[in-house]
DNA sequence: CTTCTAACA
DNA sequence: TGTTAGAA
C-alpha cells in the first residue's frame, strides 16, 4: 500500500491544471505557497508542479478559508498538530504514571482512590 | 502558448 | 486579490 503514496506524491500538474481542479486563481494557489500552506515541486525551469495531495490540501485550504479560517490558521493547522483542542495531551511521565498505577491495581495491593488523583 | 516574478491607474 | 508587464 506504499506505492499510491508515493503516486499520490508525484509532482505532475502545472499550474494551469490545478486552477481547473481547485477553481483557484494562478495568484491564490501563489499566495498558499508564500504562506508556506502547498509545497509545490519545481522543473529545471521553474515552473511549479502539483502532486494529486497537493490539490487535495489545496482544496482544503479552500474550505477552510470559505468557512471564515485566517492563513494564519490553516498555517497553525498544517505546522502545528495539535491532537484535541481541548484536553490535555499525555507525556511520557503521565504514561509511566498510569502504567505504574495500572500494575498496582492488577496487583490488588492498593484501592482505585488511592491512586487515582495521579492522573 | 503557459508560467514566473514583481509591482500597483 | 486582481491585473499587468516583461522575461523564460
Amino acid at each position: 500500500m506504499r506505492e499510491k503514496e508515493l503516486r499520490r506524491s508525484l509532482a505532475v500538474f502545472p499550474i494551469g491544471t490545478v486552477m481547473k481542479l481547485t477553481d483557484l486563481s494562478a495568484r491564490q494557489i501563489r499566495y498558499y505557497e508564500e504562506r508556506q500552506l502547498v509545497k509545490p515541486q519545481r522543473t529545471d525551469t521553474n515552473r511549479r508542479m502539483y502532486s494529486l495531495n497537493d490539490v487535495d490540501r489545496l482544496l482544503e485550504i479552500k474550505d477552510y478559508i470559505q468557512e471564515g479560517l485566517s492563513v494564519q490558521a490553516i498555517y497553525n493547522k498544517y505546522h502545528r498538530p495539535k491532537s484535541k483542542s481541548k484536553e490535555r495531551q499525555l507525556t511520557d511521565e503521565d504514561v509511566r504514571q498510569i502504567l505504574y498505577n495500572e500494575i498496582l491495581n492488577q496487583g490488588g495491593f492498593v484501592q482505585p482512590e488511592d491512586f487515582s488523583h495521579n492522573y
